[in-house]
DNA sequence: TATGAATGAGAGTTCATTCAT
DNA sequence: AATGAATGAACTCTCATTCAT
């Protein structure tokens, strides 16, 4: 990452992605916790934790300018990815994909927002990031697995419960890549789209039923 | 604490025990990264953070101490409730059960420690407590999924994965039920049953020709 | 202090050299032990000790500092003052009369050296400033004394001995000076050279055959 | 060194002994600075540092104690050694040998004892061993070459300066021996006698007009 | 003769932030 | 757009010592 050593007539605007982007790897690397100033200042070459001070009013804005940013950035991927699937199989198939395919191409950014949301979820004061509302973060999965077990695609089983097992069955792995660099990430999605599918898909019974009882 | 290692007191394990306990509610309710001295001894209403560098050689120890108890607790726990259990399906459900049920009963007790463990994992340097070796953590449960594949319980999936799944579908528990305090984990451990045993089980197939190889 | 590396400010460097003269008070009057922050911000005149760790990365880079500037105001000084003579004897008596000489001028400096010299000296783990290696610090004066040898100017001993001997003789003359502030330097200085010329002399056998064996 | 595990039914006396001895050790090895209770209590085998508090009235008891016991152990042993000495010359060439023949004995001991006069000598605040009185602590070999002038068998010179001058030569010799253990002390001491030999003794003229007064 | 438990004071260090330019 | 200087608060940890048995 090119760093300036000057530091001179920079822009506003590429100070604040500069320090995001240390910020980032900082946290990825050290965890949130240990992602001080100094040690963020220090890896963006900055002259001192004032610059940062600077362009942020304070650690909380610097942390939410993070998780919005890598946030805006997950969800345009997202979006891309899963726009072409029809019908709910294949959304949550592609929506696995997509999600592990996102920590295979950014495995740094990933794991520093799961650093930050770790660590606000263990915190009481303050808001934290996935909302101290789990419900909520989980629900576009939610909606797709009860659209299919409208459409009869799916069996009867608690859409929390199930998003929030696939929600997490992902979540994990820019940890998992960290102990284990050489992991098979393509691999992994495959087979957590193969354990997903037997686990939601209808049984016989109920897609037998399905065909009488329509909805 | 003394220089030779000598049986502790009465009065010193009860000392102990009282910080110890502090402790794990202040990082269950604070994140292992507020938990200060100074906060756990308000909370254990000691006249002052001495008495915790007394009775413990410094915060690693504390730490340390914290999760060695935790650890048998759970262990103890588990081997109770999975004892019993015969043939390897049963296994699997007796251990989600067990584990959700250890979290419902010490919610708080599971919080910290997962709180302590989050912490380590995020660190790099230092040995943390599920020893950076995600492998190792959930080779119990992936034995049991081998065993079931040999048996021809199972259908061939990759036990890492599907073992690290049932992992994280249950470790997240404990601040899911803090953001939902009246969550009911009998419930979900049941839909967790229902959900692993749809994935793990054999396909129709793979029954008859039940004595094929596992994977 | 800045993560990189650039020029001091003027400012900053005034507070250092404040800093750094409490710190050589305090030491020689406390003593290396004795001498905290907290004691040296207060002699300073500083609000707190923090100012003290702003301006220093810690305690061991503010006795490196103070090692080195009056390890090099001493290295001036002595320069100064031995440069002139001719000859191992001219020699050892500018070296005896400059280091008295500057015992006199700054005592507090060099109790200050010697404080720090001493408590390194004391301890194992770690570089000590005199290297730990006694011999080493001897070494100029022991050149001279093998030339004059060499000369036939001086009889034949152990140079080390010698070498050892003369500078322990003048380093204890800070501590002297402050249990007997009245002591009179310059004739000490002239007890010195006086002695060791005395002891460093060739003998009369000696210096007849070297008029013979010449060099 | 023996220590008695159990610790139990020993006498004081012997208790005191088992502690004095492991200061003895603490100091030589890390200097006076670092020899805490802590320290000292773990080399001597102790539970705790509180039997040193018990046995001693404060860490000032336990040092003077220390200082004591090594001064009348270093007094007894130049008594013997020096006892036998006729006339001022030889007097003074036994003190040599046997002072530092004392240190190649127990140069723990003697290393204890100077870092303890360094670290005192260093303080302003409470009575130094060597009373801050650095003139009486050389009386002893004053005296002696006080006599030799006052015979004719030495030159004139400031008794004080080369009191002072030969003690300073010895006193390090402690230091310098761990720094270079394989140091031949004999032959040191040999060339010590013969540097004040030389540095000391009446020249011609002096010897020749041996009637006259002494300085 | 000994011990376990507890303590007040102080150590150096790090934190994010603010003042003034 | 940036910087140097400074700061208050809090951190863990160590010190010799005392209380109560």
């Amino acid at each position: 990452m090119g760093v300036n050593e000057r530091a001179e007539s920079v822009t506003s605007t590429a100070r604040r992605a500069q320090i995001l982007a240390a910020t980032v790897e900082t946290i990825a690397e050290l965890g949130y916790g240990q992602a001080t100033f100094a040690r963020i200042s220090e890896r963006a070459g900055l002259s001192s934790t004032r610059l940062i001070s600077y362009h942020f009013a304070g650690k909380s804005e610097l942390i939410a300018a993070l998780v919005e940013e890598v946030y805006a950035d997950i969800t345009r991927h997202m979006t891309e990815r899963t726009r072409a699937a029809t019908g709910p199989r294949e959304t949550l198939h592609a929506y696995i994909r997509a999600l592990v395919g996102y920590i295979a191409e950014h495995p740094t950014r990933m794991r520093a927002l799961m650093s930050v949301f770790l660590d606000h979820r263990a915190e009481d004061g303050g808001r934290s990031y996935n909302g101290g509302d789990e419900r909520a973060a989980v629900d576009p999965v939610r909606q797709a697995l009860a659209d299919g077990q409208r459409a009869g695609e799916f069996r009867v089983f608690d859409t929390f419960v199930m998003a929030t097992t696939i929600q997490r069955s992902i979540d994990g792995l820019p940890f998992l890549l960290r102990s284990d660099p050489d992991l098979d990430l393509a691999a992994y999605a495959e087979e957590l789209v193969e354990l997903f599918d037997q686990a939601t898909r209808a049984t016989r019974a109920e897609a037998g039923a399905e065909t009488g009882a329509g909805r």
